[in-house]
DNA sequence: TCCATCATGTAAACAGTTACATGATTGC
DNA sequence: GCAATCATGTAACTGTTTACATGATGGA
């Protein structure tokens, strides 16, 4: 049995929260630019593909969320996009608070789901293993305060929050990296 | 057109990864502590659920890197699962080194993604967010000590490694949470 | 005897990726 | 005129989740 029309209040998805909150920061913007933002992120969380975002459009659309307004380009359309008040209201409650506890569990990093499994390694590979990693995370976080000393302006708080954060993460990465080789080195 | 059978070496998964993984170092467990290894977990990325598990054994067998041995239970079968030199190989393949430049991106933080939007809530609200976060943080942060106290012996050398990765990263993120706040009150 | 736990699985739905396909606009 | 970029979209596929369904074992 398909679901009655619009049931209205199932809470949104982390892309449909996050898509609803950056046409609250740029009204009147395309699907094309919130997909070069997917892209340009340095996270591989989401890919921005059109299969993804062009759909989810719609339907936030459809679900009232967002409006919609069509101008013409040719045979085509140029559609921008800009948040209604129900949808900032959706976005609120998407946001929070309160927070569900999920939002401050365990992240999942690709780099400890594969520690877990080191023994499987000779001793030199896992060295090797350790030291690619933090050579990789040193580079993330270079990149990362490049980005950071390009946010400028006072709009820019929250996104220099962000990347704050990024960062820091990342800075702990490579502490934590560095400290296995040290305690596997002396064990 | 279904692809010719057993193409032998597409890399694998994250998921697929981390189950060889466990198999590895639990030899002989079923399906079902695989899962409960999942459900357990504080990570909130996998859900264990069991159409993932099931399948996926059976294509890992399938694909010869799982061995899988069957004993009779009444009108069922019990199946407890080893891997084989082939699983080995690709497991090593997976992990690394080298290692792919996307498992040292950031992750994925959904307060993080949260924290992109905050200039959408009202000044009241954003201080309660990030209090609400920093409350949640140090609970999980809590418990996460709690479990590497519990874990003991030169075999869980790795586990430990992971876990003080976790706490790392959460700690991490509750000085960025708390930076951010104190920032914010004095903008 | 009954409950908790161990255990195995499937079917439908869904979210997102990959790969493809096309057109319009702007600047050189 | 041509290339780069802006822009819109679809179709097939894949990997997961959700929800359901069932049976065996061991201990109180």
């Amino acid at each position: 049995m398909p679901r009655a029309n619009a049931p209205v209040s199932t809470s949104l998805s982390e892309l449909e929260g996050g898509v609803l909150g950056i046409v609250a920061t740029k009204p009147g913007c395309t699907a094309h630019a919130i997909r070069e933002g997917f892209l340009r992120s340095r996270s591989s969380h989401w890919s921005g593909s059109a299969g993804a975002i062009y759909p989810l459009m719609k339907k936030l659309v459809s679900r009232e969320l967002l409006k919609v307004e069509e101008s013409p380009r040719g045979s085509r359309v140029r559609r921008t996009y800009t948040i209604t008040a129900a949808g900032t209201k959706e976005l609120r409650r998407w946001l929070g608070p309160p927070l569900a506890a999920w939002t401050a569990a365990v992240t999942y990093d690709p780099l400890r789901t594969r520690m877990y499994f080191l023994a499987a390694l000779s001793p030199a590979k896992r060295e090797a293993f350790l030291s690619d990693a933090v050579r990789l995370l040193e580079s993330e976080a270079k990149e990362l305060r490049r980005e950071l000393r390009e946010m400028r302006g006072p709009d820019a708080f929250w996104d220099r929050a962000a990347q704050e954060g990024t960062i820091a993460i990342t800075e702990a990465r490579i502490r934590w990296v560095r400290k296995t080789a040290r305690a596997l080195r002396s064990r």
